[in-house]
DNA sequence: GTATTTACATGATGATCATCATCATTATAT
DNA sequence: ATATAATGATGATGATCATCATGTAAATAC
């Protein structure tokens, strides 16, 4: 069967935005082309019409969860009153954004899964993580420019440490010990 | 064929060992059943002679791991004459430990796949992640106990954030950064 | 209105996976 | 010395994987 090319450019889109989804909830192995097509409403065959590999797709996933992310977060950054990082701050390090990978970072979802992935993938990964850090960078008011750098890159490790690990241990209490620690040590939000 | 008690029990320790190994390397799903045993200089039968299932031998393997690692810190920490946080975070945040994940912190190699695994497996996950949470606190002279154990939560995010990015990002000078900006920013550091 | 194109479904490919049944060999217990 | 027990090698199981060949139907181009 045929289909609208607007039909076709959407499902397209589906698969991207269920394959973001997905790939963040169970890793980039841990979904199929098969599962990740009936996600989209579709079936496995249709697959590489759209794409070269798997791994195009997982490059694609990425940048488009840190473009969706992004937007939210330089909206909330925009939008506050108070310091932005502490704002930011509180909003990553929250127990609803540990219990949504789905819908969260990209970097602490696939950070782990993207350091043993091919290189067309990791130059993807390694473009969210430069445009988290830029975020951050600008959420900070720290006026020397190399102290902001690395005031920001130091706040990213932290951050995505403490969801990543929080997301990881068993310990309902020491998982929410991760997320307060750090949002209590963290630069600017004291 | 049979082999002696001796020779049974020096066999499971290299399955376990090469596990431990190779997890880290690869993840908990980027090695088979076959090719672990294979490693351990053996075929890929007399698995289930050993451990129950897979999932066993992943929760055993973050234990050995962990058990590993954490005598080498602590014999850091007991030799060093200066800060002995200094001393972990400058060995722990160096190029040699992102290079050899095998070798080094299972925390930083597995978080992210722990987080989907099985209970057995978060719970053997878990325990590691508190044990290392003890050897940052041990390394740490602040005297208010709340404040060193917030602190070491805190460093330990901090520190396994920083390592994962390092090996995920493809950028060198990136990777650096990550591990350099850390290091600066550590409590009990400077 | 006819021809061409193409999105997607169906189904097959060979690889790899965890798990298990069977069996030969041999170390221990008797 | 004989019997028992158990290690690990061989090979099969069915599931799942990414990828691709083919067929079909409908949307576009003419």
């Amino acid at each position: 069967m045929r289909v609208s090319k607007e039909q076709a450019a959407a499902n397209r889109e589906q698969i991207v935005h269920q394959a973001a989804r997905l790939f963040r909830e169970r890793g980039f192995d841990g979904i199929g082309v098969a599962e990740l097509m009936k996600n989209a409403g579709l079936t496995h065959g249709g697959f590489y019409g759209h794409f070269d590999s798997k791994e195009q797709l997982m490059a694609e996933a990425c940048e488009y969860a840190i473009g969706v992310t992004g937007r939210r977060w330089r909206r909330l950054v925009s939008d506050s009153d108070g310091p932005s990082m502490d704002t930011l701050a509180r909003r990553y390090l929250s127990k609803r954004h540990r219990d949504a990978p789905g819908d969260g970072c990209v970097l602490a979802a696939l950070a782990g899964d993207a350091a043993r992935q091919s290189p067309p993938v990791r130059a993807a990964f390694t473009g969210s993580v430069k445009r988290f850090i830029d975020l951050l960078g600008s959420a900070l008011p720290t006026r020397n420019k190399a102290a902001r750098r690395q005031k920001a890159v130091a706040a990213c490790a932290a951050m995505v440490g403490a969801l990543v690990l929080s997301r990881a241990v068993d310990d309902a209490a020491l998982s929410e010990e991760f997320l307060d620690a750090v949002a209590a040590q963290l630069p600017g939000t004291h």
